[in-house]
DNA sequence: GCTGCTAACTAAATCGTTACAGCTCAATGG
DNA sequence: CCATTGAGCTGTAACGATTTAGTTAGCAGC
């Protein structure tokens, strides 16, 4: 027995008798031949141990590889553990699935220069969250289908939800009980890294793109409503949406003496909250009574523990779906913003 | 201007007057050509806007992608959720992102038939946590590397924890103080999908190669040694990992009469553990004075909640690395186990 | 019997690279 | 001065499919 080198296509059709293009046909269009001879084939195939046209060489010709990438702002590690782009591609991998294709996970630190591997082979990218100072893009091929999510890329489609008017009516909400002392905690704010109280004269991120800023701007309109004075309003700043780097600044914060500890705590995410909501209890701080905190994504895990987190609900799921739709050219390529609901927890009654 | 089709390496090497294989070497064999051509050719690719040589026809060629494809037993919804994947992947990731590879996520849900897409072009395979029922890997290239975690394929490399002895200390610490009634949660132990109580004579899942299989065998051990009849001790079983299937099945254990309620739960992953913990708080029961709770995983979220939860730490990370080297060829393909570590948390002291 | 039409198939031209064998020419060694 | 080397480059055959433009054969219609 010879070596065996693998069983192409063209060795199928020889055995048979027939042309490479009949063989192809009777695995791509079955119309264009008879189903008798079909069977023969696709029969010969199973006994030859043939496993169908080699995706390699068919992407090649089609100039298709069926591959979606998705590239995440982040490192893989920490995106993958991030409840709200969990979600996120938990509604692209249920659409790419859907319609036969696969997912390729891509982390924007990896593409500094160059595509690795075979991420330039994709048929359309998904990007999410990226700053608008990085210009992470330009390795990306310019001819291939690009939907932006929670951020903009100049002349392509994105997809946000409503981050100002959300955080706008949560803070109005949670501003409607009397407040002494307010506290904003951001994520990733600043221009230059920084976990802890930012000065007020601080320099904030320019672009008016980032979600961060639309979210900030929620918040002070709400708080101007109500009376307070924002720029005297003390904020924080968290570099990560983790457990681990929101830890240290608000165990700081919830440190403070009585009366200069905030009473309310407007979090501009969901694990933020979370985080505050360990530590303030760790202090035997009551919450509501003491301290209230407000969310923002409406992860799962918000709902599960006592007290219910009060916060805004996006519906990250559905937005990976129309991203993935999007690409995949099911839906017309075209920006929008999604809407979001006002959940009232117990954190925040 | 004439619609410029793409500027291949052929157009490249014309415009240059070199031939082809120079040009291909200017990319990716610098050695083979002066320092000085190189330059210009590298130059003039620039100028035409010409991004390298397109990766479908390399890997047409070279018969590599640097795709790497991570084959989920699960949903890709769940899967990513689920913290314990997540960890894998992050350890896969890290070590593909550092040698250039991509990670192309597959669940076994999607390959039934065949694999989609692209998935068939994956230079190698990281099966996880398949059932040892399902022979899902049939369509999977059987020339191709492959290698699997927390569950065994004939004649390939598999990486596992030490599951029965694991589970064996931990069983055997919790039953270090008295405990009038231990109860057991599993996961995904039953033949027939079921989320709830186990009757005695219920057929369990005869392969033994199954990690809740070793995981039980531990429990056994260490109650059997404690003088606890193991065949009368009252069993569970979660069909899935999530609060959302774990919640219904522990609140009516939970709601059982006192007399009939463990007074301790070994649960088989910590989020059974924390579902428990949860639940547990929200009827007033005081863990660990009326109810002692162990896990099994080592998961973030457990360590931040107080009680902080006992449990057996994995490190999950390591596991989805060493999977990666494998794959990749850096290390020698060789079935392995990990240890794993006895983490005493305040839910069983 | 001729035309026209359709179904079923084939031949050959790509798709854009990389690998391999060879070729040329200047430098080196004896 | 001739043989040997090696650096630097070229030509061309794969890689394994899909696609386009035919070619046949069979049959219906007039």
């Amino acid at each position: 027995m010879p070596p065996s080198r693998r069983i192409t296509l063209k060795d199928l059709a020889r055995e048979l008798g027939v042309s490479t293009a009949t063989v192809s046909n009777a695995f791509n269009r079955p119309d264009q031949l008879s189903p008798n001879l079909r069977e023969r084939i696709l029969g010969e195939a199973r006994r030859l141990g043939y496993r169908g046209p080699d995706a390699k060489a068919r992407s090649l010709r089609t100039g298709r590889t069926r591959i979606i990438a998705v590239v995440l702002a982040e490192s893989l590690t920490y995106s993958i553990n991030d409840a709200v782009a969990s979600e996120l591609l938990s509604g692209i991998a249920e659409v790419l699935d859907a319609h036969g294709h696969t997912l390729l996970l891509l982390s924007a630190r990896q593409m500094q220069n160059q595509l690795p591997g075979g991420a330039s082979m994709a048929d359309g990218y998904i990007v999410y969250g990226l700053m608008p100072s990085q210009d992470l893009l330009e390795p990306l091929p310019p001819q291939s289908p690009l939907v932006a999510v929670d951020f903009d890329v100049e002349g392509r489609p994105s997809i946000h939800v409503d981050d100002e008017p959300a955080c706008y009516a949560i803070a109005r909400h949670a501003l409607s009980r009397t407040t002494r002392r307010p506290g904003i905690i951001n994520l990733r704010l600043t221009a230059e890294p920084c976990n802890g109280p930012i000065a007020p004269g601080r320099r904030l991120l320019s672009a008016d793109q980032t979600i961060t800023r639309s979210r900030l701007s929620g918040f002070y309109r709400a708080l101007d409503e109500a009376g307070h004075d924002t720029a005297a309003v003390p904020m924080w700043n968290v570099e990560e949406n983790t457990y681990e780097v929101c830890a240290p600044v608000i165990a700081a914060l919830l440190d403070l003496p009585d009366d200069e500890r905030p009473d309310l705590l407007l979090c501009m995410s969901d694990r933020i909250a979370l985080t505050a909501l360990t530590l303030a209890e760790r202090r035997g701080l009551r919450v509501p009574e003491d301290l209230r905190i407000t969310g923002f994504d409406g992860i799962a895990e918000g709902q599960y523990r006592a007290p219910r987190l009060t916060t805004v609900r996006q519906d990250s799921v559905e937005k990976g779906r129309i991203a993935a739709r999007m690409i995949l050219g099911l839906d017309e390529p075209r920006s929008q913003t999604l809407a979001t609901e006002l959940w009232l927890g117990d954190s925040c009654p």
